[in-house]
DNA sequence: AAGGTAATAT
DNA sequence: GATATTACCT
């Protein structure tokens, strides 16, 4: 019963090697800032206007909002992408949650002292999280509400923040919920990460069967991923606490820092012409906008045409 | 409710 | 046929 959620520290939170002092000159101090539980609107004013109001944010939301809004910063620099996908079916429309970073990424909190002096361009992430605990009442948004969402591309980016996650947690509490929940990548449900996690446990199997054997030539989203070699057992979560691993892998808790060197990976996809399967999404930072939509109007060029009407504002302003 | 697995759909 | 979703059971 001893589940305790715990919060490592992240750049700005526990260590501040990462702290930039530059970025906290024209903010508030901390003390002038509300806190995080206070209700910004009023009781009366929000039941005037019929404003559910969110539950609360736990340090971990913020923790991941943090991170998310570090990571923007980093990488302020956007991207083009081309869309091209439609398949518009009765109910599968292709499309991609936002997963963060864009070509390099990999979680290795322990190296070597090298200064980080070259920086990557990185995709830009939403902060704003959806934190639902209890189910819907009776008042929910009548337009975005039990559609069926689309398919669940996993690019390989998205796989790779997947793997890592998996790799950090230990087999052990390597579960769909944890796995989502620190993936931090909206859209994603419990049942997209079960899933992935079903496969990607038979591949796992079936690579550990075939130790001496490359990646078969199918499974090319896992070929693509160096599956690490922390994928043994970890207790934490569960009971026992406490065995320092000597190696650079967190005991418990996964902050999912974001290195500064760039670890560039070989992406051999010999023989596989133009794949005209460019994805990426992103939206503009608004953490103002809740995006909880998703569903009818994609920011793709494909837009699953629905003849209600489109509502929920959530303006995919991209740039 | 959440995890795991098998079946089913695309 | 691969890959993601859904159903089912625990």
């Amino acid at each position: 019963m001893g589940e305790e959620v715990k919060i490592a520290d992240y750049p700005g939170g526990g260590a501040d090697d990462e702290r930039v002092s530059e970025w906290e000159l024209g903010l508030p101090s901390p003390a002038d800032l509300p806190p995080l539980s206070q209700a910004l609107i009023p009781p009366e004013l929000a039941s005037a206007f019929s404003i559910t109001p969110e539950p609360y944010r736990t340090l971990l939301d913020v923790n991941r909002a943090s991170q998310d809004t570090i990571s923007a910063i980093r990488g302020g620099a956007s991207q083009a992408f081309s869309s091209s996908n439609f398949q518009l079916d009765d109910r599968a429309t292709v499309f991609e949650p936002d997963a963060t970073a864009f070509a390099d990424e990999e979680l290795e909190p322990d190296r070597d002292g090298s200064g980080s002096d070259s920086r990557k361009l990185r995709k830009i992430d939403s902060a704003a999280e959806e934190a639902d605990s209890a189910a819907p009442p009776a008042n929910d948004d009548p337009s975005a509400r039990s559609m069926k969402r689309p398919r669940l591309v996993w690019t390989p980016q998205l796989h790779k923040r997947f793997v890592d996650v998996v790799a950090h947690l230990g087999i052990k509490n390597a579960v769909p919920k944890t796995i989502m929940q620190l993936m931090n990548v909206e859209g994603l449900t419990r049942e997209n990460v079960a899933s992935h996690l079903q496969k990607y446990r038979l591949y796992l199997k079936r690579m550990q069967g075939l130790s001496n054997e490359g990646p078969s030539s199918s499974d090319q989203l896992f070929a693509s991923t160096p599956v690490p070699q922390s994928l043994h057992e970890s207790g934490g979560g569960g009971g026992s606490a406490g065995h320092s691993h000597g190696n650079g892998h967190l005991p418990v808790p996964i902050p999912l820092p974001y290195p500064g060197p760039p670890a560039m990976m070989p992406m051999p996809m010999l023989g596989m012409p133009p794949m005209g399967m460019a994805v990426g999404n992103h939206h503009g930072f608004n953490p103002l906008a809740q995006q909880r939509d998703w569903s009818g109007a994609n920011k793709f060029g494909s837009v699953v045409s629905y003849p209600q009407s489109h509502s929920q504002g959530v303006t995919p302003s991209d740039k």
